[in-house]
DNA sequence: TATGCGATATTCT
DNA sequence: GAATATCGCATAG
């Protein structure tokens, strides 16, 4: 049986405290699944509720701060409840919340959303891709939600243009797996996601 | 549904 | 040169 899946209510949005963050990544990852992105631009306002991410923890090999701070991640390091954007592929940017204490490299990856408001703007963003596809995939998230390298190292707490808010709602049974995409330390399973939610990418067995 | 492949640009060896 | 925290399209079952 499928399980059924619930929209999360449009009530208020508050925006999340830095205090209210999990100061560890895996935990991170994992709190983040059910909270809110919220970006605000010049046609309006961009919601999704995240279903997906992947920690990146410290001492991670997989991780772009494992070999230290360039001029590419130093976003990482700005302390926890910061933006860390990246260009990869060619083709596709990735959206980060950083984990750690100010000084030490550490993220999560969000890796899909379920669309709330801005829907219309998504699809713009995105040439109309079914509702289902519109932010399932770091890539697309990333397009669908306009986020490019001028969001890299914002202050997701402050009172910006792009922030993360917490839900009236709880999330559903979050399950966990190994991450995706990756050829080093292949084995941990820090990838987490609500279970059974249409939003979440990968294959069948990994949304399960 | 799942698998496979090409495209693409930046970073690092 | 090689690798990359991917996507979209094609094809097969």
């Amino acid at each position: 049986m499928k399980r059924s899946h619930q929209t999360a209510p449009r009530g208020r949005l508050r925006r999340l405290r830095r205090t209210e963050l999990p100061v560890d990544t895996v935990e991170l990852a994992r709190y983040l699944i059910g909270q809110v992105v919220v970006h605000d631009v010049a046609e309006g306002r961009l919601v999704g509720r995240i279903v997906e991410t992947e920690a990146y923890p410290i001492g991670d090999p997989a991780g772009h701060a494992f070999r230290g701070k360039t001029p590419r991640n130093g976003s990482l390091f700005l302390g926890r409840g910061h933006a860390y954007v990246y260009f990869v592929y060619g083709s596709s940017f990735m959206l980060n919340v950083t984990s750690e204490v100010r000084g030490v490299g550490g993220g999560v990856l969000l890796r899909a959303l379920e669309p709330l408001e801005g829907i219309d703007l998504m699809q713009r963003s995105r040439a109309a891709t079914r509702l289902t596809d519109l932010a399932r995939g770091p890539g697309r998230l990333a397009e669908a939600m306009q986020i490019d390298l001028t969001q890299d190292g914002l202050d997701l707490r402050a009172a910006g243009l792009l922030w993360l808010a917490a839900t009236a709602q709880n999330p559903g049974a979050i399950g966990n797996s190994v991450r995706i995409g990756l050829t080093r330390n292949v084995d941990r399973r820090w990838r987490f996601y609500e279970r059974g939610n249409p939003y979440v990418s990968g294959p069948k067995r990994l949304r399960e």
